[in-house]
DNA sequence: TAAAAATACTCCATAGGTATTTTAT
DNA sequence: ATAAAATACCTATGGAGTATTTTTA
């Protein structure tokens, strides 16, 4: 059985003759009877009865109208959803992101956009440390993650950086440092306290970043406790238990005990955000999440020079 | 595109591999891939990802994987469906009775019989006069109907005799013969008591018999009132209004102020009961349904002689 | 008898087969 | 170097066309 066998006994079945049906079809009566014939016959089953005027449907045959055109349309609507989906306006897509990453108003404006440019592809989404949001890339558990760093850490996948961002110094808000908003603080005048670092494994992007800075500014930093989410760094610097320095989108979270000032530094001492995906063959809708984080990052650079 | 390519595309998409794909299908590997490829070029998506090693589906693939497997399993139902109907064990039949049949206690049970018998076949039922039941018949909106005469009163119509069933005297409680029930009552005796019977439009088989019987018995009968549906002769009888004959069924209705009393005559006196179904083309399941009422009034028949 | 479907045949488009080349790791 | 897909070319099945016959109300 083909195709053209439904469409043929559907044209049938609509005009009631062998020949009209012939004529809607552009071509000639013999041939149409025989391809209906041949259904019959693989069917087994007697769907016309033939009547001088034109032929009539059976019980069967009304039945069998029914599910022929149903899998007609079924099969245009495979296409239409096939097209969409090789133009990745429809699909599934999942995305994950570090801790830090969603107070970022950036990230959920381009979440936003997506959705609303793009409402057939539906979205999942995962919060996790970067290590494993990298192995989820390569597994296929995902399909793009916004990350804390610059350039891919392994291959594979493609970071494409995204904004920098301004890092700040979080003190408890009984700290000395705290009080003296009106000059600006050098990172080396935090030399002698106790860094709160987000765990390096779970992100090193940010880790690293402070590290170096620090370096920069001629001293090693000391290392007291190490959080596994961002959010616990705050709540450990408020508890007294040392300072820590976070990506500036962080104050959203204005927490209790905690006071956030700017570091003055020779070198623009940022943190950058970026969205990772896999290097290879990636779906068209996750070629239009990229293409859109990366125009939306350009508008909103513009926006806040 | 015909299913042709559906097959082969879930082929491909199984194994992964054109050439395993082509052993499945029992044919050689060219013609494979270049039906693959006509399907690409007819949808206008890259279905597939050519590695050195085999074809890796794309998001577009995946999803039209999904579509394709669906539409040749809805192609499977459609002809076991097909199949079934034209079997007569799928379909839908609409059955109508007179208001005096469902009494009968063979009506239930062909109904329930059928019921049992051929599951998938959808009934509705439904009551009316005789002469609606034979136009919803010639219409199509009836696929079978019980009624009470024994010959067809127009074409058109196939009527098979079921059952016959004796007729009784429904007499008022207050009425004279209604107490001697020991000596066997002649229609005679009822010559000049006031007949109440079910209008002739609506029931000509019943109204037919009577009047004949009493011609045969000699008499005229005095027609008193007319009743529309069978239970209303029962309710006029009660009130004293007059008597009446019916079919023996309707002493399941046990109304106050009511006697039934068997009727003594040379001839036997009795009303059919009738199955009548569109003559020409009749759909299977409106076949196994005479079939089956047929078979069940013989084994009636012997269980009550 | 007349309109429509079925049959008989012819033809050619194309699905499928065979042999070979190209491709990508 | 190798496995697999693509290309080139050939064959033949069967879908479609033409002419004619059969069917039944």
């Amino acid at each position: 059985m083909e195709l053209r066998h439904l469409r043929y006994f559907v044209a049938v079945a609509e005009e009631g003759h062998v020949t009209r049906a012939a004529e809607r079809l552009g071509m000639q009566q013999p041939p149409l009877s025989q391809q209906i014939r041949a259904l019959e016959r693989e069917v087994g089953v007697q769907l016309f009865r033939r009547k001088p005027r034109g032929m009539e449907m059976t019980a069967a045959g009304r039945a069998f109208l029914e599910d022929a055109r149903a899998i007609l349309t079924h099969v245009d609507h495979a296409f239409a959803a096939t097209r969409r989906t090789a133009r990745g306006e429809q699909g599934r897509i999942a995305v994950g992101f570090t801790s830090s990453a969603p107070f970022h108003p950036f990230v959920p404006r381009v979440i936003r956009l997506f959705r609303d440019g793009f409402p057939l592809v539906s979205m999942a989404f995962e919060e996790s440390g970067t290590t494993e949001l990298v192995d989820a890339l390569r597994n296929e558990k995902l399909d793009a993650a916004f990350i804390r760093s610059g350039a891919p850490q392994s291959s594979g996948l493609a970071v494409h950086h995204l904004l920098d961002e301004e890092m700040l110094a979080a003190l408890p808000a009984a700290h000395p440092l705290a009080r003296s908003a009106s000059k600006p603080l050098t990172l080396a005048a935090l030399s002698d306290e106790a860094f709160i670092l987000y765990r390096r494994p779970v992100g090193p992007g940010l880790y690293d970043a402070i590290i170096s800075a620090c370096r920069e500014a001629g001293f090693s930093p000391i290392v007291g406790q190490e959080a596994p989410r961002i959010l616990s760094t705050l709540n450990l610097v408020a508890a007294g238990l040392g300072i820590s320095i976070v990506p500036a989108s962080l104050t959203r979270m204005q927490m209790d005990g905690v006071v956030y000032r700017r570091l003055k530094s020779d070198r623009k001492f940022v943190a950058p955000l970026s969205l990772a995906v896999r290097w290879s063959e990636p779906s068209a809708s996750v070629r239009r999440f990229v293409d859109l984080a990366r125009a939306t990052a350009k508008t909103f650079r513009a926006e806040r020079p």
